[in-house]
DNA sequence: TCTTCTCCATGACAACTGTCATCTCCCTTT
DNA sequence: AAAGGGAGATGACAGTTGTCATGGAGAAGA
């Protein structure tokens, strides 16, 4: 019996190395590589053409969404399948439109997991209920790219006048843009519509 | 031979199993019950009074914090390991008050981990030798509660005039220990203020 | 060609924010 | 009893932020 090749793509050394762990007590599932940042894992995939790719979305080097991307496009072979913290309405739908197969979230038992991998290697999709439900229910990201690229400095505690400079803008253009960014999402100043936008993964 | 009894406590399902799963690997270690917050690890502790609980720090119900201090009062003979992603001066510093034995970032190789569980249970001390230095440098928590409570506050996005009316203040009084707040951390405004004291753990 | 859209800019105004000096209580310490 | 220290308040002032109406320039569509 041939067992499913997977290889594992996580930042956090211990959180990796615990996942493959708990993949390598399926008797049908075999570890092939881990990888701790996007761009070796997309080494990782060329060099083993694994079957299932399961990785994290938030990571340094390359994010989990570009790599479902380029994995998608180099090598169609490997099935991709998101595991990741975030329960966030835009993430899930920038990981299918990636071409991801499988969206699952960190806070579901950890029984679930190998059986997500054996689905999405089956063909099937796999993403978590609740979830598809809330990124329905709140729509598309209505952000323009300037809109996000603004408020996601302002999240960071710059001033209108830093943000302007960084961009070649004028600073009343940035504070146009603020409050447009503000009315869409519905918060009453940027800090607010910072935290809002970041918890549906508009950011 | 009496295997070392341990207890997880991490609310991340998946992670809690995948953890799990690591330590059971080891031919001596044994995971006698797994907890998915701080109430429920403490329970769990009075139950089985394991040689060593291991737990995460940012928890639902109660915080890996708290929890170590209360099963360092309750149950003297369970020693506490915090394991957690953040590397926050002032987390570690809290824990150590809180008389946790060990301090270990889920960055690190997960090799690490049944290591470090040893010599917790042999009663020596483990903490992540680049973050002892960190919180070294980086100098006791400055703010005051009120100062906490506020600027927690004005990182979610909320006004001086909510603030105020939640905390039983005047508007100006909140300004006033902002801005004092700000001062104490080299920050220009509230945001950047909220951000640092975030990163060291101060919030 | 004429429209419409998007991106960026301006100016004006009100509201909110950050800073500082000063003041009152109330609670310790000496 | 006097002195100090902390918590909170006030008022004034400058600077920043949020809103809105308006307008120009270029790209794309009918």
């Amino acid at each position: 019996m041939k067992k499913i090749q997977v290889i594992v793509a996580e930042d956090q050394a211990m959180v990796l190395g615990a996942l493959a762990a708990l993949l390598e007590t399926e008797p049908d599932i075999a570890v092939c590589a881990r990888a701790a940042n996007g761009r070796e894992a997309l080494t990782a995939v060329g060099k083993h053409k694994p079957d299932v790719l399961v990785t994290d979305i938030e990571m340094p080097e390359m994010t989990g969404l570009t790599l479902a991307a380029e994995v998608k496009e180099r090598h169609p072979q490997t099935r991709v399948m998101i595991l990741t913290t975030f329960a966030r309405p835009g993430y899930l739908r920038r990981a299918l439109d990636a071409g991801a197969r499988g969206y699952l979230l960190k806070d579901r038992p950890s029984a679930e997991l190998a059986d997500a991998v054996r689905r999405v290697h089956q063909g099937l999709r796999v993403v978590d209920p609740d979830l598809a439900v809330e990124a329905w229910d709140s729509g598309p990201d209505p952000l323009t790219e300037r809109e996000r690229q603004i408020l996601w400095r302002a999240g960071e505690g710059k001033s209108s006048g830093e943000i302007a400079e960084e961009l070649h803008l004028s600073e009343g253009t940035v504070r146009n843009y603020l409050s447009e960014a503000i009315s869409k999402l519905g918060a009453s100043n940027r800090v607010e519509a910072a935290r809002l936008a970041r918890a549906r993964g508009w950011l």
